[in-house]
RNA sequence: GCCCGGGUAGCUCAGUCGGUAGAGCAGAGGAUUGAAAAUCCUCGUGUCGGUGGUUCGAUUCCGCCCCCGGGCA
């Protein structure tokens, strides 16, 4: 694990040319078909020699979820063990690690009728009315959700929606069971955030010179995405479909793009920061990925 | 050279009828259970361009100087 821009596929191209490992993403932008330069997706010549699972699986019209990944990974990870691999899991999404190690409660899925009758009464009435709502059918959600958190807010009314019981009554369960497996956990952290920012800063600037824009340009061509779409709102993306849509210029795209980066970068290294039993690396101390494969040889003996 | 408009937080700017100043963005920290590359919370002292003057007190008024725009020559 660790923050965009760190080194994380580089280390994991490395680790598998001298490992029994298997890769399987950990990446919900990823995930998505078309969705290449600017989610600096492997490209064909390395997925050959290091084939990541769980890329390119959903069309980006589609939605995914953690529970999703969680399905998926477990489905994966047995796969390569049945052939006697090691599964190697790599990628940012931090809230996807945290699903397949705790796992979830039970909880209903989502519902994009139910969404969108509670998005149409929320614009009719407001956030703030909507979160005194759920402060009538679930005190405890409310109180810990914050009434600007209209995500979270809907959410919660949705699971109150479909199940007639509140999020938090679901939430006093146990969640679904724990790992079969043992876990080695990596962090790769740059010790100076100022080189993550430059690093991110160069990578941004290059995506746009290996034609992020045409990439996101064939996307709206399609007709059918929009930014409402998980897929759209990915950092980048979001950025260069706004710039096409007249918002801003090409300086402010490009700064907003890499700004929208770092804000991910340290939102991402917030969860690390909470995570327990891992192993931090510094990708910007020599040798790194050597030091890496010494304490993976050693873990796994 | 002259005239006009600017020079205030890293950036864009507001403001102070004279009592040393505040927004947005950026940044930092945090939250995070089917959208998570999402969504949200908290955090604002900086020679108010420089220098002299007036004043109890100047970032604010006045003089001079410097810099950046625009106009006239």
């Amino acid at each position: 694990m660790g923050p965009t821009a760190s080194g994380k596929t580089d280390l994991a191209v490395r680790l598998v040319e001298y490992l029994s490992f298997e890769i399987i993403s950990v990446d919900s932008a990823m995930i998505y078909r078309g969705l290449d330069i600017g989610t600096a997706k492997p490209d064909t010549a390395l997925l050959a020699k290091a084939p990541h699972r769980l890329i390119d699986i959903l069309d980006p019209a589609e939605s995914y979820s953690a529970a999703d990944f969680r399905t998926d990974a477990l489905r994966e990870m047995a796969e390569i063990t049945a052939q006697g691999r090691i599964p190697l899991l790599v990628g940012g999404t931090m809230l996807y690690f945290r699903a397949l190690q705790y796992g979830l409660s039970d909880l209903p899925g989502a519902d994009a009728e139910v969404r969108a009758a509670l998005e149409q009464t929320a614009r009719a009435q407001g956030w703030q009315a909507m979160h005194a709502r759920l402060a009538a059918v679930d005190p405890v959600a409310a109180a810990r959700i914050h009434p600007n958190d209209p995500q979270r807010i809907q959410r919660a009314l949705e699971v109150y929606e479909i199940s007639g019981r509140p999020l938090s009554a679901w939430f006093s369960e146990q969640p679904s069971s724990q790992l079969p497996y043992r876990i080695i956990k990596i962090a790769l952290v740059p010790g100076e955030r100022q080189i993550l920012h430059e690093r991110i800063a160069r990578r941004f600037e290059l995506m746009l010179e290996l034609s992020l824009i045409d990439e996101v340009q064939r996307l709206r061509q399609r007709g059918d995405l929009n930014l409402s779409l998980p897929s759209m709102r990915a950092v980048g993306y979001r950025q260069v479909w706004e710039y096409l849509d007249g918002k801003f210029d090409y300086n402010v795209m490009k700064d907003k793009g890499i700004a929208a980066t770092r804000q991910l970068a340290k939102r991402q290294i917030t969860w690390i920061r909470s995570e327990t039993g891992v192993t931090w690396i510094d990708p910007l101390l020599p040798q790194f990925s050597d030091r890496a494969l010494k304490f993976l040889e050693d873990a796994l003996n």
